[in-house]
DNA sequence: TGTCGTACTTTATCTGTCGTAGTAATTGTA
DNA sequence: TACAATTACTACGACAGATAAAGTACGACA
């Protein structure tokens, strides 16, 4: 089990990540998040939602309505050019931090 | 910088890993940590003070004073057989969060 | 005498996560 | 046809860890 003391602040990177390619809505993302982490790592419907409500405030995604006509209604999300940065930095950080981490890990039996 | 959010639930593990070898206090892992990752990572004093509180509440170090006698005095810590279990766990942890993670963090120019 | 370095303590605030609960529509199944 | 399960959210409140700000206390040094 994940702690969400760890995941925290990486939340927002891991939905990032899934809007790269196309735009998604919540319980889409939610579920490529349990497929690719096969099970893994389960975001809380909770913490997805106010994420997304987060990125949208800091500019980094933007929601608009899907289409259906039928089925309740979906919010989509796309990523904009300040959340593609963001994403970046991020990403740049998480290496630092990984060898900031690994320097205090010892392989014990 | 690394951030907050994403360090939050290892500044324990720093902690752990540094009263592995010996007991130490707070001024001097401050150091420690500094020295370790060549100031890319400084952990607040508070930050360190609280941990060690919430640390002894939980049975995985134990505190008692050091014995100088000039000087303000120093609280030392040292690791319980506790605190190395739940090292050892966090430390299984960590491989797995870097795996997960690792899924969502892309290369890019 | 004043500043720097050492070694903490107290208090209060902020943020992200999460538990709980509820709404609303569609699809499966017995 | 009835009921459960799945899809797709929203609202509210609580909690814990990190942090800012400020203060206490001692010694050394100039």
């Amino acid at each position: 089990m994940i702690s969400s003391d760890i995941i925290r602040g990486y939340n927002d990177i891991i939905i990032l990540y899934l809007l790269l390619e196309d735009s998604s809505y919540g319980y889409e993302i939610s579920k490529n998040i349990r497929q690719i982490t096969n099970e893994e790592y389960v975001m809380k419907e909770t913490t997805l939602y106010s994420a997304f409500a987060r990125l949208e405030k800091n500019g980094y995604i933007q929601s608009f309505f899907g289409e259906e006509t039928q089925g309740k209604r979906r919010t989509y999300y796309k990523i904009t050019q300040e959340g593609l940065q963001y994403y970046k930095e991020k990403c740049e950080e998480w290496e630092v931090t990984k060898e900031v981490i690994n320097k205090f890990i010892k392989e014990m039996g």
